[in-house]
DNA sequence: TTAATATTCAAGTGTTCAGTTGAATAGTAT
DNA sequence: ATACTATTCAACTGAACACTTGAATATTAA
């Protein structure tokens, strides 16, 4: 005997959005999606998934109505539906980190204190920024920066790092960024700038929750 | 091959967040805790699930720091981990309900156009509430009335509304709520006041919704 | 102690899911 | 047309899931 009525449909409906965020693969597709516009190949490659696999996984979450699908020409690009789904993205985030001691612990082991003190707020950044106080920096690959990034940013792949860290100011701060909060790249790069003798930060999030945010974001 | 690597085990542990909403029944669950602690019989009882069922669901529901057990003698207690749930809940509604056909097609299909334009918003109910400009109305069971509410509402539970309907005044709007946005009482209340002829319409969100943005509530 | 109650555990069944592989489709370039 | 590409479909495997049933555990009451 299947439940019905008008609140249970309603759950039955909620819960596809549930589902769709129920596997870490589909989490990491979603994490490139925010960066922008993405074709299947660059999302398979990205995830490290085939592409049959990826193309599974991304009309599951276009059938939950977080991502939407447009054919142009050859390949099918998916994108965001919205932004709320940033905000729902970052909201799981936010209960994963104060609610599964798993979590804590991973970022404990990970990550040192210091990465985790150390991180700027959007705001503060932003201002920082406007008075030329710091040098924003991108560590992004080139398709994601030219998809939108902050402004002002300078966009250095984590790779090309080492062979142009001589171009970057050397007086002023360095704020780092990629695409989420736990984007490794941008630890990374902080870490490495450091090593140099440059100082350093990372922002606290990625490009998609200062998009959210509704802060100025640079295209092109 | 699987996957490593600090990035991929984060998701890996967020998307166990997105397995606990998955499911439907594990959501209705969850909106009745959020009205307060409760007991794995209560929840049983009023999800329609058999015990052993109801008691799994809540398992996996802890083990995914949505909610915390706590045995109190004979019973063990169910209650949120956090108002930060309740924000996750309201956000996948949110999504869903914008990004989701069927959604729409469900609330155009249950709700007339009356019933969905006339909810009133929470800070607007606080405002006329403090002038005592009108009677606020809640439809819950008396459990979940006794552990908090809106600060004077009167507890009507539904079956009973209609031989203690003389005792509400009326000159006064009467403004109705329960569970959530889309529990049913309320509307089913709003609906029954207007046959006779009184003034009524519901909050827009229910109490945990209210609770989450810091109103005040009342206990007991 | 025994009995009663609330909850959980364990095992079984049919269903759904993630991922692989190979073929099919639909556009583009030659 | 033909070959080529990007993407999706279809079929399959092993694992995980939802739910049921009946037994096991733990706490209180008599």
């Amino acid at each position: 005997m299947s439940k019905s009525g008008f609140k249970h449909e309603l759950f039955v409906q909620f819960a596809r959005i549930g589902k769709a965020l129920s596997n870490a693969n589909r989490l990491e597709l979603l994490e490139f999606i925010a960066q922008g516009a993405r074709s299947v190949e660059e999302l398979a490659k990205a995830s490290g998934l085939n592409f049959a696999n990826a193309s599974q996984h991304l009309q599951e979450l276009r059938q939950a109505g977080l991502v939407t699908a447009r054919k142009e020409g050859l390949r099918v690009y998916y994108e965001l539906s919205g932004d709320d789904v940033i905000g729902l993205l970052d909201n799981v985030r936010h209960v994963a980190e104060h609610r599964i001691a798993e979590v804590q612990k991973l970022v404990g082991t990970y990550l040192s204190a210091k990465d985790e003190l150390e991180p700027i707020e959007a705001m503060e950044l932003l201002g920082r920024a406007r008075k030329g106080l710091v040098t924003v920096l991108d560590v992004r690959p080139p398709e994601e920066f030219l998809a939108g990034h902050l402004p002002g940013a300078v966009n250095i792949p984590l790779a090309e790092l080492e062979s142009r860290i001589g171009k970057l100011p050397k007086n002023k701060e360095i704020i780092a960024y990629c695409r989420g909060p736990y984007c490794v790249l941008a630890f990374e790069a902080v870490a490495r700038l450091r090593k140099k003798g440059l100082k350093a930060r990372r922002l606290e999030n990625g490009l998609p929750e200062w998009r959210l945010r509704g802060l100025p974001v640079e295209v092109g």
